[in-house]
DNA sequence: GATGAATGAGAATTCATTCAT
DNA sequence: CATGAATGAATTCTCATTCAT
């Protein structure tokens, strides 16, 4: 993760992961087949890792506004948590995006996207049933707010002057709210 | 453009730029001092290119909230008519975002995001100080804006399935112009 | 054996080696100082595997004519019964026939065919002095024998239907008497 | 071939053979693909080398008898010439002879048996029908020759003591015809 | 000005061998 | 005595870049 962050998928040598892991670099093929594997494990990793932070964080909250809320600040959270950390996403997206190769990194962004999308939906519709929302279409409205946290920590990744991470992060959950408003 | 988007930054060979050229090897570097240079005057290019295309679109209208509109219409025509294309932006944001290398790109996609940001942010003042949006920091709902706008095409460019191209242009202009009702 | 008959000496693993043979990877250098050596080791064993074949189908012959004839018939059976194997001397041949390395592989090799050798031209030998062969040069004609019985496995390894290796068997028989004949 | 001949296929290194051509390690690979190729290449190229030699001794002869006496005369005068680069051969077929790889390679063996079988068959097959030789298989024959001088070439270069290459050259010619002798 | 043959630095990967357990 | 995790030397191959034509 480290190394990957730093120097960047391609310029990222296997010996320096097993220079920073401390071991010899024969030894990582010891664990993983090639290059992209061990880069769609970090792929892999990562999600499991962002996941369980929100999990444990959205754990004890129910009503959909305050989850929404939440699910918010908790990225911004991780935003500078992980800040070193999101630029190996650059990666994912640079390598994983294009159609013509590495198929399987693709398949788990993929997945990965409509799983985000999909309990984020959840909450919208819960939000639409309790009444607390008004009537939008839940996947859009999941994609929106998941692309909004996607180019915002692009963006404030490219220049940290771009805006303070703090006021955006309630004026991301102002806005949110506000356009979900019945 | 077609080359770097078809097969990436790294993987893009100076041979296959040139051949998709229909001009020998050696003449790219009449033409360009290195492999990094010409995609930074690549980056530069797209730019303005786009800016072009914006401004054009733009120029007739003057209503802060309908230059609003047809801004997020326009992104989402780009989206669709630059679709392959979209992909290089990948490749700007997995090599110019980190600090340590290509201090030009990286240079040059932040005074990217400042101007769009200031455009799109002079709109909101407008909006504001005509009344038709209620008082909130231009520069943040610029930000948010924009990467809405960034966050979905990558959403999109991952997975053509994630949600309709032309539903969720409309939802982005509703949530927008909704969140910024006074 | 079997490892280095399928992959070569050089693709061979020693890891395979371990696994077909139900042990540890570590476990053959308890018995075998480095691949070479094992390699080394296994062109002793098949040679004096093949020799002891030789020696039991020839015991009880003791005329030279027929001794020969038994001689050559023997070596194709083994063509058969060895098939997989023979391939391990091309690699014997590669590796120990230059004369810069693998000193000792090729003294055991040389060896071998001086062996062979003799122990044939004693049989040209006691066929001239019992007047049943005509006089020949005993170390030539067992060193052209052994040459055919070579070259023969050599070709019918690279194509099984360059020849039908029982008629094969009856014309080389046929032949070196023939041209034995007083 | 120099490089080849001495250091044999694997342990040859591209750079090596680079530096033997006096070029730089990566022009190699803008004539052939990969080591595999080029070692595919190199047995063409000794193939059409030897064939071309073979013919140009061969062609004022037409009598069978004289042609095949003349043809394993020729063989012995490449032997010597050739001493060094026949090491190679031995990588052909280890490399070539085992099914699971180098299909190209294999095939082309294969081929090179065929043809030379099938030229020496047409002389045996002249010199039955002329009445020189007895009825024999000339396939078989000619598989028997080629195979001679294989095993031969084997041996010799294994250990240059093992026999006078001079008098052996005589000693096949003659028991080669005797045993043809009507 | 255009070209592409030549180059060699650089990186992924393999695998014989070691040695602590 | 057996093991297999760890290692790094070694080698293939790639490709940005140069430069003579």
């Amino acid at each position: 993760m480290q190394v990957f962050a730093r120097d960047g998928y391609h310029r990222a040598k296997i010996e320096s992961v097993a220079e920073e892991a401390g071991i010899g670099k024969g030894t990582v093929y010891e664990y993983f087949k090639s290059k992209a594997e061990l880069f769609l494990a970090l792929h892999e990793h990562m999600l499991t890792e962002l996941k369980g932070f929100y999990l444990k964080e959205l754990a004890e909250i129910h009503e959909p506004k305050l989850m929404l809320q939440r699910f918010i600040e908790v990225a911004f959270q991780t935003f500078r948590a992980w800040e070193p950390f999101f630029f190996v996403f650059f990666d994912f997206w640079a390598e994983g995006g294009r159609a013509e190769q590495e198929a399987l990194l693709r398949t788990q962004m993929r997945q990965a996207y409509v799983d985000a999308r999909r309990d984020i939906a959840a909450i919208v519709t819960a939000g639409i049933q309790d009444g607390s929302f008004r009537s939008v279409d839940p996947n859009l409205t999941a994609a929106r707010i998941i692309a909004s946290l996607d180019g915002l920590v692009l963006q404030w990744l490219c220049d940290r002057n771009a805006f303070d991470l703090d006021l955006m992060g309630k004026s991301l959950v102002e806005s949110t709210v506000r356009s979900l408003q019945p």
